[in-house]
RNA sequence: GGAUCGGUAGUUCAGUUGGUUAGAAUGCCGCCCUGUCACGGCGGAGGUCGCGGGUUCGAGUCCCGUCCGGUCCGCCA
């Protein structure tokens, strides 16, 4: 069995192992980067790593370790691709070995040492970065065999999506995944990095916390030694880094886990990753600065870009006026127009519904009208346009049709709503569109949430359409400025739109305290004083993707108190479950405001995928399931026994 | 909680209006091959058509239920 010869040694005689690198690199040197790794003599199995040998290495008698990934026999000689986490290098088995190979047949993924000289190949490839020297062996072993792997371990597998989440341990082997691991922690030390140099500390939180529903639903873990009792695992370590500005620690910063019991999508896991950071002494415009700064630097690390025009900003009820939605991608232009709107949701604005006048009863009936211009697009076709019909009335979207102008390039305009418009008329809405010759206006009508939502919803669709959300194009933007409050329909009460740390614009303070909180009519809600509300709060948005969001924190206990109020929590409730805020802010607390970071999303985006899993090695799946471990799954009797829980399923 | 698409060989998929023995590619196994690198050539094995029920002379195909997976809505301070 044992094919390798001891009696060679692994290496030239007088060579010395391992300790060139490894120490300074991994250790102690910031400077220390994943390419570097392939440079180090890594131990006794392996002089070199599969990426790594050059023509310079010509006639260097060589160890390599790795993973078969094809065997090709030609005859007498065999050739096997070795592959690492570096690299693949083409092995070279011949004539004299072949007898060792039949009684140690090589497949799929065995895990081998071989020792060679490395030569220069007569046929060079060029797809390689090792391609023009192979290593002609002199003697192996196997190290382990492998069950052959259910798909192919290439850069196109074979294998479907849930295929490979249950073999992800082999999937993590396939390039594609692991350059989306390498740009995580690439992202992940530029972060570092930056922070570091601006004197923010890396503080660990607990995570086995108390819960306190408000917002996302906790996850929840029975505490043993008090019986009947729970933790809960943080949504955010919120309240902690609030404590340490408290305790001083005024520049605040962990990569740290997340965990919200709601349902998945792409772009959402049970347990996320965040950048949490947290600032003493400091007003929004310093947050907005550092952070861009830190974005501006991840942009610089990990892709090369210089970002150096400014960030845009514009308020809450600018981004909702202008695109429908508040994490607008602003790498295209394609603003809506507000032909009809009520009144109570956008105040500063004129209302230009005359120019909607006319006979058409959908417009009439509707609480709202907005259209959209799309750029060239005036040619499509009856079949091109009963699309775009379809496409908003499908059950997510929810809309009953859509009205087109097509605004043709020889100046004349066609409408699906000429019977009801002289063309005077049409011109009119056209012009408010802002279209250009060659223009389709789309335009949608019905009750204002939903039709603004819609209309956003077409925007990004017929952007998709046109190509205009190009994923090598980052354009950031704030928003600022949002609402403190947002009415619970279903709860019939006010919740804090952020959370309930957020301060109140100071001009504000007064309105929240001097309003009662409680509303009998839901559709009051949006006369109530408290919806004019504005929050000291900020969102970061890249392309469309709200990949940071934070506040200036509320830091008095009476303001605090007030706050709580407002949402609904009477004096014991507060005490309950946020006495130990209320104590804290008795304590000298110092004026704070932080922002947390998407970890998993911005990788993500960074590396153009819509998906969040691609970026995580061990994700979850739709339905919160670990495949791969058959995850969550039930316990035995005797920890339920000692939990002192019994299962009482519906 | 809801909508929608899918589940056929190890894997990725095709499979006509319901009709003979369910196909392809790839992977796997065997033999041949001295410059391959998506090697090539010849041969072979491999199927509970997710599961349960129904309609029918006959079901991979139609119907009902159920399980699993993808995407979305609700939800996600």
């Amino acid at each position: 069995m044992d094919s390798f010869n001891a009696t060679h040694p692994l290496l030239p005689k007088g060579e010395k192992v391992g300790r060139r690198g490894l120490g300074a690199g991994a250790l102690g040197d910031d400077t220390f980067i994943i390419i570097f790794a392939a440079q180090f003599q890594i131990n006794m199995y392996r002089t070199h790593t599969c990426g790594e040998l050059r023509l310079s290495h010509v006639n260097k008698e060589v160890s390599l370790a790795g993973w078969v990934q094809t065997v090709r026999k030609f005859g007498s000689i065999t050739f096997v691709d070795l592959r690492d986490r570096y690299g693949i290098t083409q092995l070279l088995f011949s004539e004299s070995l072949n007898d060792t190979l039949d009684a140690n047949p090589l497949g799929r993924e065995f895990v081998l040492q071989v020792k060679g000289q490395v030569n220069e190949r007569s046929n060079k490839n060029a797809n390689i970065s090792t391609g023009e020297i192979e290593i002609t062996v002199t003697a192996f072993k196997i190290l382990n065999k492998s069950a052959v792997p259910p798909f192919t371990i290439q850069d196109d597998t074979d294998g479907g999506d849930d295929i490979r989440m249950k073999y992800r341990f082999l999937d993590l082997r396939r390039n594609a995944v692991k350059k989306n691991l390498e740009l995580r922690y690439q992202v992940n030390r530029s972060a570092r990095n930056y922070l570091h140099e601006n004197n923010f500390m890396d503080i660990e939180t607990p995570f086995l916390i108390k819960s306190t529903p408000e917002g996302a639903r906790d996850f929840v873990v029975p505490s043993r030694m008090n019986p009947g009792q729970f933790y809960a695992l943080p949504q955010s370590p919120q309240t902690f880094k609030q404590l340490l500005m408290v305790s001083g620690y005024d520049r605040y910063y962990q990569v740290v886990k997340c965990f919200r019991d709601e349902d998945l999508r792409a772009d959402r896991q049970p347990e996320f990753t965040q950048i949490d950071c947290e600032m003493a002494f400091v007003e929004q415009e310093d947050i907005v600065q550092m952070f861009e700064g830190l974005v501006k630097r991840i942009f610089k690390d990990v892709k090369g870009i210089d970002y150096t025009k400014s960030v845009e900003r514009m308020t809450w009820e600018d981004v909702m006026w202008t695109f429908g939605n508040d994490k607008p991608d602003i790498r295209f232009e394609m603003k809506l127009c507000n032909l009809k709107f009520p009144a109570h949701s956008f105040p500063a604005k004129e209302n230009i519904s005359s120019l909607i006048a006319g006979e058409f009863a959908v417009f009439n009936d509707a609480e709202s009208v907005i259209g959209l211009s799309v750029p060239g697009c005036s040619e499509y076709s009856r079949k091109q346009t009963d699309e775009l019909i379809e496409w908003v009335k499908r059950p997510q979207i929810g809309m009953k049709g859509l009205v087109f102008i097509k605004v043709n390039t020889d100046g004349t305009y066609k409408s699906s709503v000429d019977k009801f418009y002289a063309e005077e008329q049409v011109k009119a809405i056209a012009e408010a569109a802002n279209a250009k010759a060659g223009d389709l206006i789309l335009i949608l009508a019905g009750a204002e949430e939903r039709t603004r939502k819609a209309i956003s919803d077409l925007r990004m669709y017929m952007a998709e359409r046109l190509g205009l959300r190009k994923p090598d194009e980052f354009n950031l933007l704030w928003v600022i400025d949002f609402p403190l409050f947002e009415y619970d329909e279903e709860g019939n009460r006010w919740v804090a739109r952020h959370h309930p740390f957020t301060s109140p614009k100071p001009d504000h303070i007064d309105m929240m305290i001097n309003n009662h909180p409680a509303i009998d009519d839901a559709a009051k809600y949006l006369a109530h004083p408290y919806a004019g509300i504005k929050a000291n709060a900020y969102d970061m948005v890249l392309n469309g993707n709200e990949i940071g969001g934070g506040s200036i924190r509320i830091y008095q206990r009476e303001l605090q108190e007030k706050m709580f109020a407002a949402l609904g929590m009477d004096a014991e409730e507060q005490q309950h479950k946020f006495g130990f805020l209320l104590g804290a802010f008795e304590y000298g607390a110092p004026p704070h405001g932080g922002i947390a970071f998407g970890f998993d999303r911005l990788c993500a985006i960074i590396g153009g995928s819509e998906s969040i899993r691609d970026f995580i090695a061990f994700p979850k799946n739709n339905s919160g399931r670990d495949v791969m471990l058959d995850a969550p799954a039930t316990i035995d009797e005797k920890q339920f026994e000692e939990l002192q829980i019994k299962l009482d399923l519906k």
